[in-house]
DNA sequence: GGATTTAAGTTACTCTCAGTAAGTAACGCA
DNA sequence: TGCGTTACTTACTGAGAGTAACTTAAATCC
């Protein structure tokens, strides 16, 4: 969707916006996917067809693009594990598939997750967490739903979330760093650790 | 150890460097503790006394200081909390210990593990990555020991570590984010996510 | 012991990029 | 038909990474 024919300056023809923030934040993944975490703003705007200032009324600074394209990021992860685990009967199974399900996502979203971690340095550069509350909150909610299931205290369920999520994070980065091992093993070792715990049954 | 009295020009008296690489990285260690995650390069040749192209000429680019930086991180990390863990008989609670130490290491660094961890841009961006790799070395070879002093298959190791080593990050980051927890219940918490599983016992 | 090469700094530059100010043209309302 | 408003662009500013050019002391050579 790159610019064909440069607009001129001044007020485009006919009423409407030229692009919408949604648009941008559609450009910004594709560019990212392309070209890899390091572009700049200007290549997300000449990848939307507008300009710089442009994605800055819509979108607004940078580190507000990275906590956009993580919001969008982490609800896509929700989306494609959640079918996995919400409503499904609970196993180590069903844990695995959960985890393969994210692996793959992670790696698919790559450098947009790159991107999105290393998002911007100033305070708000817990850009990785960002990514990590958006999902937590369902993880969250699932846990302390099993935990009850099997009359145990929910309590612990927000640690344990933040937990499963930055171990699933962890993985998911230096598996797509170095994928020796397959998605599905790589699911089933992790099941296997948050299931029956470290020394196992 | 802020410059004192600018130098001049040209080789200084005295046939010594004036600073070695070491030397550099403490001053870095301590302006990002100082000012956060936010320093410039400048502001760490100031901090050490010296000028721009020396810390370049000891330690290299920003991702090499920031490398750098996750490596004494890291072998900090280990350091701290190896003590808790290697050699002493294995349980819950030496776990838990284990945990404890770690959150508080992290909460003391917090500025340079923020600055590690949002190091650079570019694909050498896995900033954290680099600290776990470092930490995960150790990790790996004591749950290796371990699977074998239960009978059972250290293959899972790698992943194991890495995932451990996430969750104790993420939530790390989480709890010195928000800490209405102390460290001691955070890593109570976590001790019995991965000691007895999701499920629990 | 002076001339010359090498070592170890600083100053001053370039380049890229985030963020913003100023300029321009179409719309839309009186 | 004129004038404010809207929605763009171009052109700037400032900061910071990385480097080139310069400066002076030490080390080497005769």
């Amino acid at each position: 969707m790159a610019t064909t024919n440069p607009r001129r300056p001044g007020r485009p023809v006919g009423g409407q916006l030229v692009v919408d923030r949604d648009t941008v934040l559609d450009a910004a993944e594709r560019v990212i996917a392309r070209e890899g975490a390091g572009v700049s703003i200007d290549d997300i705007a000449l990848e939307a067809g507008v300009t710089k200032p442009i994605v800055y009324d819509r979108v607004g600074s940078r580190s507000e693009l990275a906590d956009a394209l993580a919001e969008r990021l982490a609800d896509r992860l929700v989306q494609a594990a959640g079918d996995s685990l919400i409503g499904t009967p609970i196993s180590q199974a069903a844990l695995a598939k959960f985890f393969e399900t994210n692996l793959l996502t992670v790696k698919e979203h790559r450098e947009l997750f790159l991107y999105v971690s290393g998002g911007a340095t100033d305070q708000t550069a817990t850009g990785r967490l960002k990514v990590a509350e958006r999902s937590t909150g369902p993880m969250a909610l699932a846990i302390a739903e099993w935990r009850r299931g099997f009359g145990q205290d929910p309590g612990v369920a927000d640690t344990w979330a933040v937990a499963v999520v930055g171990a699933l994070q962890m993985t998911a980065i230096w598996w797509t760093a170095h994928d020796e091992l397959s998605a599905t093993e790589v699911a089933a070792n992790l099941a296997d650790l948050l299931w029956n715990g470290l020394p196992g049954r």
